[in-house]
DNA sequence: GCCAACGTTGGC
DNA sequence: GCCAACGTTGGC
């Protein structure tokens, strides 16, 4: 069992979006260490979702219940995407200047790496923002 | 809206 | 295969 965390902007996207529908393919992924990682997601798999540029927080558990496939966005064969379902929507969201000023995700990729839209968390990161996530 | 960080592209 | 130029992302 691995953890991701999936960005996107909640005005294209938002996770009440994906609770609405109920499951979604995450398609259009341009970035190559972004599509390596959906590659090694399995069906199963944990992710956080986290809402970029307005809210900037973690917002929500994601299940990953279809593992990589072809892109039907593009027809490059390149690019794949996954599918995913909602879990649970966090009771409070985790801020990123929350994530930051905690020194137990002083590594995590979301900081470190800020523009990688989908990176790998440890399970020990993903219990931390949880854990956050559950208190006010 | 600006800018820093970083990925991608293309010329050599 | 290097590196400059350019484009995109995302925080502020």
């Amino acid at each position: 069992m691995n953890y991701w965390l999936m960005k996107s902007e909640p005005d294209v996207f938002s996770y009440d979006d994906l609770v609405r529908k109920g499951k979604e393919h995450w398609d259009g992924v341009r970035n190559y260490t972004a599509r390596n990682n959906m590659r090694a997601m399995k069906k199963g798999d944990t992710a956080l979702f986290y809402h970029s540029n307005i809210d900037k927080a973690v917002v929500g558990i994601m299940n990953i219940v279809k593992e990589a496939y072809q892109d039907p966005t593009t027809e490059e064969i390149a690019w794949v995407c996954v599918d995913v379902a909602p879990k649970e929507k966090l009771k409070n969201p985790v801020t990123l200047a929350a994530i930051k000023a905690n020194p137990k995700l002083a590594d995590i990729k979301l900081v470190k790496q800020g523009r990688l839209s989908v990176c790998d968390i440890t399970k020990a990161e993903f219990d931390e923002i949880i854990r956050m996530s559950k208190q006010k």
